[in-house]
DNA sequence: GGATACTTGACTAAATTAGTCGGGTATATA
DNA sequence: TATATACCCGACTAATTTAGTCAAGTATCC
């Protein structure tokens, strides 16, 4: 679990999207200008939405994105998988040889950390995009 | 919430000095051979967890640091809270003048972050370090 | 054909992190 | 009282990460 700007500009645009629900595909452009976001940057959070399927594309004049599902079913949880390659980052390297990488050897606080990772995710496997458009 | 080595490192420590509890002062020197931790980084780690009053210090030859409570009172988030100047980090920037401060301007997110941040400090208000060494 | 809008990889400035360094001061014990 | 131990504290730095920008496309509509 790692939170940047690109998983919090990700859930920004995505709920953008959600409240202009259409049939019309949505421009960056306009993501862009309402949310204050750089253009350049939410083409590099979309691509990655775009590979996850959780949005999908139509180019040209009149282009932009479409949610690929119906906002009651988008977990946020997926969300932050599209955009981090690991999820869980929180706590001990996983590969560290001298360290704790929860296998050959194992520090006091390892367990910790999953459970916190366990807390944390299943917060965000309960929260719908569409909870926070409803306010 | 910020989980850094630092945050990381006091509570293996602090769990360090639970286990081995007695009433002896516990050097840094000692910690840092047990939990491979650089000592002068220690150092660093338990000026601030002293000037929160977590721990106390004895100067000198057999010198060292001691719980200035009993592990089952010492909550986890006390610890994090020693470290971190500001607790909250995740989420939006409460002094932004242009983007999303929760006041003047508040974005869709806004309380969602807030949110997840009581979810998380609820996680480490009910953990004490004894729950750590329970294993 | 031109405007719009997605596609993609490479690059970079700024901030943060994870420590180290150097020079202290206090105290116990031989 | 000398010496070793161990806390005290501010300043510094190398490496990494973050938060973007840039350049050069391709597809589609009108």
């Amino acid at each position: 679990m790692r939170l940047n700007t690109k998983s919090r500009y990700a859930v920004m645009a995505l709920a953008d999207m959600a409240r202009f629900e259409e049939s019309k595909p949505i421009s960056l452009r306009d993501i862009s200008l309402r949310q204050s976001i750089s253009l350049l940057y939410l083409e590099q959070i979309f691509l990655k939405l775009k590979k996850n399927n959780i949005v999908r594309s139509i180019r040209g004049t009149n282009g932009g994105y479409v949610l690929n599902k119906n906002p009651k079913q988008i977990k946020l949880s997926e969300i932050f998988l599209a955009l981090d390659e690991n999820v869980k980052t929180i706590g001990c390297d996983k590969h560290s040889k001298r360290g704790c990488n929860g296998k050959s050897f194992k520090c006091i606080t390892h367990d910790l950390w999953d459970e916190l990772d366990v807390h944390i995710n299943t917060f965000f496997d309960n929260k719908k995009l569409d909870d926070l458009i409803r306010n």
